[in-house]
DNA sequence: TAGTGGTCTAGACCACGTG
DNA sequence: ACGTGGTCTAGACCACTAC
């Protein structure tokens, strides 16, 4: 199935503005996997004649997507779906630095434990579990700079989502998190939202990061969102931060 | 002076896109404050004859502008230079709700102390602060909610930046801190970075919150740029998020 | 050299807010 | 009714990338 094969009827006489309905149609062909990660989309004078409105029209809608992370332009070779990366991962979705520097850094990660559980009652709400499927992967990672480890997060996802995943499956990745969802299960993360508190660190979390119990951590609840805001994973960091800092960089716009 | 009154000159065979040389003229004019918080710009057709392009080009400028915060269009009525308010407070600064909501809540803010000081080396360096006056105010707030107190705030700015600021027109502004940097001072966050952590609470921060040394709270480094990324406001702020969360948005795009 | 997106034009018409 | 920004058109030409 290819995009241009498909008919597009744009309303000209919609409240709608034809680029946002383009957008809306991009979008939904990005969710059903006409479009997929890395590939290249159509050039703008094909889209022109699909869609039957100007280039203006069609770059418009473009921009929107190009606004939202999803697509990327490059001149000279052509519009591109979002795929996640090592380095999408680090300036998108890492967010810490050794403290006094600017730079982040790439972190290491090392598998702490895979489980396949009975989802809890918060669990089977937030992910809006299937009746006939309620368990979640439960997956314990720690992360670190330097052969020191400052992390440990906690990742939730939903066995229907995910069903044919394996503990091998996710060792053996050699990409990122987000990027083994996007390429094995169609599941692309478009983006996040975080909540930050503090919290003593339990037994379990103190004997991971070597320090001691109820040492103050950060906690840092993270919900992953894909198309249309359908939460897919709960992500929990225990951030020690004897040395490294959450980072947010500069912000202003209102929608950030 | 007005805008109006100024005469640009757009190379139109410059490596610089001209949308981005009017973009940035238009910064400089904000930044000289040619144009003032609050303030309506001239219409597109009058910036069409002023820089001399056409209307799409004009359109870009203002757009890149709007993206960044700067100008707010209206449809019907015209764009706008931004100004600080205790909304735009509560959705792009304030980044607190109470725990399970989601709602941001409005925070009562009340002065601690206000102190003018000799800054310290580092202080100097941040802000950057001129050779013949080396002083800045040290100001101390506390924020809760619902008669109860969460947040410790110690704001430091430039005595040379704020020469006229007295402890009086600081509690006697009725909007927010950062309108009145605009309004009195002529100097506007455009946008901000934070780096977060945990730290143990202080003797004083205990008292003023009501808790027990040494309970755990955040700290939140933040560092208040205005045009062209000079820092002029270096706030750090104690959180005892025993039932408040701090929140990040959504967020996915590149540089958010 | 061919193909891509990026810039720019010079309009027309629409939707919104105010008087 | 008027003035504002928002949408849309149908081009031309430029800058970048790959072969």
């Amino acid at each position: 199935m290819s995009i241009t094969d498909l008919n597009f009827d744009i309303d000209r006489n919609s409240q709608t503005p034809m680029w946002l309905q383009i957008r809306d149609e991009l979008y939904n062909c990005l969710h059903q996997e006409i479009l997929r990660p890395g590939q290249l989309i159509p050039n703008e004078k094909t889209l022109v004649e699909l869609f039957n409105v100007s280039i203006g029209t069609v770059r418009k809608a473009i921009g929107a997507l190009e606004n939202e992370g999803i697509l990327i332009r490059k001149q000279g070779l052509g519009t591109f779906v979002f795929e996640h990366d090592a380095n999408s991962f680090q300036f998108k979705y890492f967010h810490f630095v050794p403290r006094n520097s600017e730079e982040t850094v790439i972190p290491n990660v090392e598998l702490v434990s895979f489980e396949r559980k009975k989802a809890t009652k918060s669990e089977i709400e937030i992910l809006n579990l299937p009746a006939d499927n309620r368990n979640v992967f439960h997956i314990y990672n720690k992360l670190g700079f330097r052969n020191k480890f400052y992390i440990v997060d906690k990742i939730i996802i939903s066995v229907a989502k995910f069903l044919s995943l394996t503990e091998e499956m996710y060792v053996n990745r050699n990409n990122t998190i987000y990027n083994l969802y996007q390429n094995k299960f169609n599941i692309f993360i478009t983006d996040c939202s975080e909540k930050i508190r503090t919290v003593p660190a339990n037994g379990e979390t103190a004997k991971i990061l070597g320090i001691d119990i109820d040492t103050p951590l950060l906690r840092i609840d993270r919900t992953g969102y894909t198309y249309h805001n359908e939460i897919v994973e709960i992500r929990t960091s225990y951030v020690h931060t004897s040395d490294i800092d959450y980072v947010r960089p500069h912000f202003s716009a209102l929608g950030e």
